[in-house]
DNA sequence: TGCCTATATTCCTGCATAGGTATATAGATC
DNA sequence: GATCTATATACCTATGCAGGAATATAGGCA
């Protein structure tokens, strides 16, 4: 793999906080919308720019997609997300992402939680 | 310092070359242009671009510019700096540039020697 | 002062990307 | 089949960057 791709997919933001994400745990669309707090469209396209690059995977479950490193990876992308993950260490942002998935972890991927939370965002917007 | 200018430094083949040539040693543009072989805009751009990201100090010593790592820098760039060191350990291109560097060392902004070398480059455009 | 050197900047073109709005798709459920 | 969900894509605009050609600048030296 080129190094420079790794750094390309490393150099934006969103993309550095989904991948510091997928090293803890394979997570599907709507996970990275809760966590992250981000328009769906932007972590879709996120998503496709780091497919395009092959540096996640997908596979379906049922309505979800979900996302996940390779399980085999270069020496070079591991090393990356070592290095990643020890300079993210005190950072407040990219705490609070892990803190906000290990709440999730229970309900990821749970349609009745997510279905409640949709007809929740419904009767708010005809409300509003 | 954000890490994701770091990454953004990163993230072009060039500038990762002289990254690392940094990480051994302070270096003037025609050094640079000597071991990476590219043209001096290119090469002159490039740190332009590190300069502006304060990823680089510089400093005049007669006609020649010396560019350097900060002394005092971030974490987390020393750790991908370290972490470029082992990814590209194996590269034949970044082990030639340090070779080319180690050759280059006794030379380094040696006026005589470089003024010569541009003596023969006018003399062969002028047979050309 | 004037010429040389090393380096920087300007101007250009082409391309990739970010982010938003709107819309499409594919599978599940009724 | 209709409708729902989750996710992806198309289209748009703005921006930044790479790289080349030409030119500018700043210091050293005759």
């Amino acid at each position: 793999m080129e190094l420079t791709r790794i750094y390309q997919c490393f150099c934006d933001r969103t993309r550095l906080r989904i991948l510091h994400l997928l090293a803890k745990s394979p997570l599907c669309v709507c996970d990275f919308q809760e966590i992250l707090g981000e328009p769906q469209v932007k972590i879709s396209k996120h998503l496709a720019y780091l497919r395009r690059a092959r540096m996640v995977n997908t596979t379906r479950q049922k309505n979800w997609i979900i996302y996940s490193l390779p399980q085999r990876r270069p020496a070079e992308l591991d090393s990356n997300l070592k290095c990643l993950q020890d300079c993210v260490q005190t950072d407040p942002i990219f705490k609070r992402d892990y803190q906000r998935l290990a709440k999730l972890k229970k309900s990821c991927c749970e349609p009745r939680q997510l279905f409640r939370e949709a007809a929740d965002r419904r009767r708010i917007n005809a409300n509003a």
